[in-house]
DNA sequence: TAGATTTAGTTACAAATGAAACTATATGCT
DNA sequence: AGCATATAGTTTCATTTGTAACTAAATCTA
């Protein structure tokens, strides 16, 4: 058994090529990781949901990043002019947070990229190929 | 396009979970992941290779850890007795770095439990499906 | 062979990360 | 209602991590 061959260790050293790699494409917009998710989570969310906002709470959920992690992300985003942040009536412990125009920008600019980098990153690989490669996936997951 | 679909996010979140489940195995032994990772690889050395030991440098190309990180374990190692140095008589820069005997019989220990739990991890999957899995992964890799 | 350049590994410092404490609000229970 | 408990989010602090500077040795070059 050596390392190369062990499950964790290939999936993690794929996982750290493909986020450098797609890191180069959002980087050129000055955000870090955990900006990014929020971006395209509140992106999504902006574009198909009946509610343009949520709270830190569901992006955390969303992103699988920690709540501090997204307390910071977000004020890093606000300062940015990326994210507006307003009081929740219902719930004044937390706060209603969208894209601002600024941000929807940002999102519609650096989407185009990702689905593109994506493509290439699939160019090789057949549809059953990918299907297969996401059940794998799933049945790995707990 | 919503950040659950996309390949770099579904990767990232595969290799942390396998990361920690597998780290509950190890973490047994009091050893961190990068600890683990030399550890696994000295071990596979000392089994197969002519030579048991190595440099700091060849561990670092074959765990990915960067030479601070390695040379940070390494430290740890050695003071919990799994790890020996010694200075390298043709380049006095570097040390030969082996397993000790302690260091054998926690990889020996260690290694079935890893072994065990890979097989957990893939009992729902079938072998054609696996191979198609490491494909992927290989067509993805840089 | 002297001087410049590269390399192995360590150390020092700065940035990122995460756990735990904290503030403010909300909820549950008697 | 009044007190205990839980929750949203932030701040603080300790640890981890990575980058850059450093030391010592090796190699290359003129």
């Amino acid at each position: 058994m050596q390392l190369n061959d062990m499950l964790a260790y290939k999936v993690a050293m794929l996982a750290s090529d493909l986020s450098d790699s797609l890191a180069r494409e959002y980087a050129t917009y000055q955000l870090t990781m955990p900006e990014w998710r929020i971006v395209a989570t509140l992106g999504t969310c902006q574009e198909d949901a009946q509610q343009p906002y949520m709270t830190a709470k569901a992006i955390a959920a969303a992103t699988r990043l920690d709540k501090v992690q997204v307390s910071r992300a977000l004020d890093r985003l606000v300062n940015k002019g990326a994210v507006l942040k307003c009081m929740c009536e219902e719930d004044k412990r937390a706060s209603l947070i969208a894209l601002s125009s600024e941000g929807v920008a940002m999102y519609e600019q650096i989407t185009p990229r990702v689905v593109a980098w994506q493509n290439r990153q699939l160019k090789n690989i057949t549809d059953d190929e990918y299907r297969v490669f996401l059940k794998v996936i799933d049945a790995l997951s707990p």
